[in-house]
DNA sequence: AAGATGCTCGAAAACGTTTTCGTGTTGAAA
DNA sequence: TTTCAACACGAAAACGTTTTCGAGCATCTT
């Protein structure tokens, strides 16, 4: 087994100090020809690598940025991470991701390990108990200690940073207002309990349609969904209401489950009903139908993301404004509505 | 803001020495009671926590482990990922995840990158590209200067190191053996080019269900695809052949567009043609009708992989056998087959 | 010939830890 | 009073780099 060689061996080895060598291979001009060319040839032929802790160490900088999301088993994150980690590669940035399970816990061990030194800086995506608790110290916390976050999707305004997001609510408002325009009369809700700040929003944005063209708001039309495990039986309950025509959901599983169901119900989507979903996922492409969605590009988000942390990480100076970056959305129509 | 805070700035402010607030805080019996308290509370007030880095260094263990994976928007990888993380998470250790995209100069360079110090050891699934070229010395290399590598999923026999996988022959032999058992006829197969390790052993999974069951192997139902992008012509070309009932597709793509393709085709899916696909995702689980699929088993996977990788870490001894773990796979029976 | 300049190179500090070893003080035993 | 152990603490090395500064020596300029 070859052990990795160091300067020190080098130095050694060549009978000269670890000053030299380190100089020659950085090619500096205080370093003769002669010595410099012995060294590199030594240094290729035994592999020399720099090692990137003791770099870290020196430079005060690691060269990775952590990554903390709720879940990793999850279209939308999945596609966030590849867009974080094709800027983050371009620039010679590592990622490390943690997953806080949902778990306002982990999510503070999480950050707390990777801030004591192992990070430059932070893309985070809240997880549901964080924003139940609303409890942000943490991040503050690292903030405080000089390492930029960046906050993207599951965001709080409680915390002063830079944040990528897209409308949610105009998004929703969009979605809603398609099936408006298209005469819809009966566009039933499936949402989220409130404290998801996407599906609030969402949720927002769907009344603002139908207050906006002024059509009344009935109650018995909107389903707040607790268990995402167990929606099928609520989700069937609303659409036995045969004055559904239009389902607007605020996530793919949503759409899915409505769309089975009523298929179930023996009615036909879209000619009975018509179903948008949010994400553009795996199963909004392989359903059948074809699901309609508004289209959230997570590549896009992650590449922004990591785009605005390096651009921090590489500034000198400090303070500057933060930026709440708005990704655009849009509505990718397909088998789940008639155009 | 306030920077974080060291041993040397706890020690300037105590008047004591750095080994002194060391000790204290590590509960040292050279420390006197007295001391100790005064240290501890004074850390606990600023917050100290040591710096992993300058600990990485001394220990010369970092506490993380390196995934490198050909891509993480792939319900599999992610599941994998999800597993790893878990016990890693358990035993205090971090992920750090490079992608390959498939290319094997990137797998290269992320490799070195994070051989260079950044990990103690790497879980990692092998790109396409690097299973065609048959070329894996940076593997090699790695593994020589000491840092264990476990592999899975897509492996290779030519690098002796731990691996874990699922029995791909197996697996396929028993979906195609179910199709035979239940008397049908001409079960066409949907699989990979060659290289791809899996889609080989896969095919032959299907090969030798044909030949023990002494069913004569007929080429035209035999369809590997090169563009994975555009495989929806072939498969259409595939499925005109009406003598086909049963498909055995070695992924969920191939699944879901041959169920697709047979719909348009005004085929009944299972009734006229039965289809068993690989990877139970998103897909299988979501499509119209649902796809019985052969389970791999992603977080189990991972968890192996993950288990297997820290227990040699902290195994002092070296050498010892090399082990390679096979997750036991599962048909999920779902609406594509009859029962 | 004396001073100035330029070229090579090495010593040492610094990053933040942990740990080994040594040292000074105290109290008790001889 | 001397000796010795116990106690409490500090100095320094080590991990692997980079970089600043200074030193030695040869060559060049007056």
């Amino acid at each position: 087994m070859r052990r990795k060689v160091t300067l020190k061996q080098i130095a050694k080895e060549l009978d000269i100090s670890i000053s030299t060598v380190s100089k020659s291979l950085r090619d500096s001009h205080e370093i003769s020809e002669e010595t410099r060319q012995k060294v590199q040839a030594f240094a290729k032929l035994y592999n020399y690598k720099p090692n990137n802790i003791a770099l870290s160490l020196k430079n005060k900088k690691t060269k990775t940025i952590g990554i903390i999301i709720p879940e990793i088993v999850h279209h939308f994150f999945a596609t966030v991470i590849s867009g974080i980690e094709q800027v983050a590669n371009e620039k010679g940035y590592n990622v490390i991701v943690c997953l806080s399970d949902e778990s306002f816990d982990k999510e503070v061990i999480n950050l707390e390990m990777l801030a004591s030194g192992s990070t430059d800086g932070f893309i985070m995506s809240l997880s549901k108990e964080t924003q139940q608790k609303k409890d942000f110290h943490h991040i503050e916390e690292v903030i405080n200690q000089g390492m930029p976050v960046v906050l993207f999707d599951r965001i709080t305004n409680d915390v002063f940073c830079d944040k990528v997001i897209i409308d949610d609510q105009q998004a929703a408002y969009d979605a809603v207002s398609f099936f408006i325009e298209k005469k819809y009369k009966n566009i039933a809700l499936i949402t989220t309990v409130d404290y998801v700040s996407v599906g609030k929003l969402r949720t927002e944005g769907y009344l603002k349609a139908l207050k906006e063209h002024k059509i009344n708001i009935q109650n018995h039309l909107l389903l707040k969904i607790e268990d995402i495990d167990n929606c099928q039986e609520s989700i069937k309950e609303l659409l036995q209401n045969n004055e559904i025509d239009a389902v607007f959901a605020v996530n793919e599983l949503f759409a899915v489950t409505a769309i089975k169901t009523a298929l179930k119900l023996g009615k036909k989507v879209p000619e009975d009903v018509a179903v948008i979903g949010f994400t553009d996922g795996i199963i909004s492409q392989f359903s059948t139908p074809t699901i309609t969605t508004v289209s959230q590009n997570g590549i896009k988000m992650g590449q922004k993301a990591a785009k605005i942390l390096i651009d921090r990480l590489e500034k000198e100076e400090e303070d500057e404004q933060y930026t709440t970056e708005i990704i655009e959305t849009n509505l990718v129509f397909r088998e789940s509505t008639t155009t």
